[in-house]
DNA sequence: TGTACATCAGTGAACGCGCGTTCACTGATGTAC
DNA sequence: TGTACATCAGTGAACGCGCGTTCACTGATGTAC
């Protein structure tokens, strides 16, 4: 209409280079996070860590908790395409596989985010609700994701979308939870963690076999 | 030897007040914690809310930071002895009733704790060394507690020390879990919580009654 | 019991510092013609 | 292509404010005799 045709395209450099500054942005308080929380993070600290002015800060974020939100998007879309690429890899027929499968995606995915892994994990609970909240509605998610994938298995006929959602949960928070024991383990301990998380999956799996023992 | 007989019960009014004060800072700093994380809590945003003025801290605390240690003591106490009263009540015989009774004990808990259990949570992952490694420290101890409790049980006979410990490790982590799910559940999320909680707990005991089946 | 001294929880002034936010600005990039 | 105007990401000074920490102090409580 008015403009020129392709003005919505934000056009060139200007657009590129706001968009490198916001990235890092988020890149510092990733990094400022490791010692702290969310909730006591400034925003002069964030852009004297990026090198520009306080002020800038504002033309990206109203305020820190509103990066924190952008943080949990860029933190669980990377998870969730990594696990996503794992489930739908059907290549390991028996459960001991898939088990071995999945914990050594874990393993991968801390070691290779560690610091998105410790954001999501400190602030899942943390005191920024907006955050707090943008976590729990991207797990959920994620979770129903899960639910749909254990619902189109063989193992899982006869049962309800409730189970499958319960299921699914016990799933994504033991993932929460073991990435951030590898997190917090030292070199030596990645294995033994490894390890733990491995038989609480089996033990979960025998669960799941017997679920409908009892008819 | 020196002093007078008895010089080390710390007599009195004194110490009865200094110990007064000290519950006192315990308390505005749990309060406080509500909207927040350890790692932003002020010195004397504490104090002001205890009406006393800031230097006084500290008599009491080296830095928020301790007191955030002596927090999680006198939180995970709580948590401590109101689990194993539950724990050694061994009224219920078949599962589903030790899965219910379970349940509506965290659910007490929460009820009559909120501010600890939240605490709890917010800072297992948190920004705060000292005390994520606190919190670490006491569940690992409830856990081994917990493991000991189970290996009694006749339920149990074959389980390794190993699995023992795993599957400890499952309660607790799922008591945590789902005692911060109360705590983020409106009114009417208090039922549906409990019927997820009691439904992943029959999941991990059905697992459980099969963990040596194949030997 | 009474007196003289010691202890120590809590005070209040003072400090230097970094915070979040406002404002008018600059100059490179984008757009119209 | 060239020119004139618009946009807008980033600047830098300034503000008032609350922070953590120091220090010498006060006065109630505790102890010795």
């Amino acid at each position: 209409m008015s403009h020129t045709a392709g003005a919505n395209r934000t056009s060139g450099i200007r657009q590129a280079q706001k968009l490198k500054t916001r990235q890092a942005l988020m890149d510092a308080a990733l990094g400022l996070l490791e010692h702290q929380s969310l909730s006591s993070l400034g925003l002069r600290e964030v852009t004297r860590e990026v090198g520009i002015a306080p002020t800038a800060f504002y033309r990206h974020f109203k305020d820190t908790a509103e990066l924190g939100v952008a943080l949990v998007d860029e933190s669980l879309n990377g998870l969730h395409t990594a696990i996503r690429a794992g489930l739908t890899a059907p290549d390991a027929d028996d459960s001991e596989a898939r088990i071995a499968l999945t914990v050594g995606l874990i393993a991968d995915l801390v070691r290779s985010a560690p610091a998105h892994v410790r954001f999501i994990a400190r602030e899942r609970h943390g005191g920024v609700r907006p955050v707090r909240e943008a976590i729990g509605t991207q797990l959920a998610l994620f979770a129903g994701e899960v639910a749909d994938a254990l619902g189109a298995l063989p193992d899982s006929s006869g049962w309800s979308r409730e189970d499958l959602e319960m299921l699914a949960g016990v799933y994504v928070d033991h993932m929460v939870m073991t990435a951030s024991a590898f997190l917090e383990a030292g070199p030596e301990g990645q294995e033994p963690t490894a390890e733990l998380a491995r038989r609480q999956l089996r033990l979960i799996s025998l669960g799941r076999t017997h679920w409908l023992d009892g008819r």
